[in-house]
DNA sequence: AACGATACGGAGACAGTCTCCGTTTAGCAA
DNA sequence: TTGCTAAACGGAGACTGTCTCCGTATCGTT
């Protein structure tokens, strides 16, 4: 890639990651091109459509995710604890932006989608958490890795959409954890 | 009402009625308009945003929200089978238009929404058989229904944006199921 | 310095929302 | 019937957002 293309690359990119925190997922993509000082066309050159921007936008997510997921791992206490901990952290690492719980959520299981790696890394994130579990003989039999991220996917939508706080989803994602385990 | 008024009221109501289920909730206003063979202007005067559109054309659905319920109610069989068969129909009863769910569940606890009456009979409805069962003695403590409400809106919003069919819905409503139930 | 490939960016087509206001019509009263 | 007025209509158009096309500018190589 040019030099120059590459720096406008990143620049919307940076400025894309801001605005989508600052008004969700629905913000203008012209307005994105403005702020990056950058003509639309730019913007629609490097990233055909907003999936493709967001996937960019979530390039470093992808780490945090795996380091969310160690921590979780190395969790002290109960099967139960150590769930809803992961499911607190899962609602966390999908709820970036508003909207952004539905759009992972809904591309799950989509291969087709362009943020599907980025789903495969949640997904793989999830399934360590639940074969730990899973190993350890406290899950019910049948339960399947990508039921688990729709429910708790379902739940961070909700809370996405209704503004809900933390201390109005705990209580969804135990009932959630009392229904898997054992 | 001017009967010319009232006559162009139940067209519109009609036609979205029709459109909303074709195209889901995202569909064009003017073209519900254009389609119920009146101006953008008559639709918005008795109409003044989508959400009270979406309010009139679930006028008739509430009674089929108490029927069904009535219905569910006498279930025949275990605690377990009658909530999984009314969180089921919940699902169905909200999932008439896609989007639907979303714009249903988020609504619920909203005071300011245009469509909380229909949301309030929802929630009455799901409380009627929260409360059987708590009658029962099936529940365990500290279960709300606007939680209940809230996860299998949530379980149904995520079918719906992933075009999940009833064999992929089951389990994840068995699992909320067995997370309330003792 | 010159040149070709690469990238830029903004004008503008298109679609949807929603409003304003000149025109039409229903329904009533004489 | 006719005339009148309040009520309702409807479409032109302002506005916002998406996305494309193509003339212009820039990069980086020779």
């Amino acid at each position: 890639m040019r030099a120059d293309a590459q720096r406008n690359y990143d620049r919307i990119v940076e400025v894309a990651r801001e605005v989508f925190r600052e008004q969700g997922y629905d913000a203008s993509l012209d307005e994105i091109a403005k702020r990056a000082g950058v003509g639309p066309g730019t913007l629609y050159r490097h990233f055909p459509n907003r999936e493709t921007l967001l996937d960019a936008v979530m390039q470093s997510w992808v780490l945090r995710v795996t380091e969310t997921t160690d921590k979780a791992l190395t969790h002290e206490g109960s099967d139960r604890d150590l769930l809803i901990n992961w499911f607190e952290e899962y609602v966390g690492l999908i709820s970036q932006h508003r909207g952004g719980p539905a759009k992972i959520t809904s591309a799950m299981g989509n291969p087709d989608s362009p943020i599907r790696t980025k789903c495969g890394v949640l997904a793989d994130a999830n399934d360590r958490v639940i074969e730990r579990l899973r190993a350890d003989g406290a899950l019910r039999d049948g339960v399947e890795t990508i039921q688990v991220c729709r429910l708790v996917g379902g739940i961070a939508t909700v809370a996405d959409q209704s503004e809900l706080d933390v201390a109005a989803v705990r209580p969804m994602l135990e009932v959630v954890a009392d229904g898997l385990l054992r």
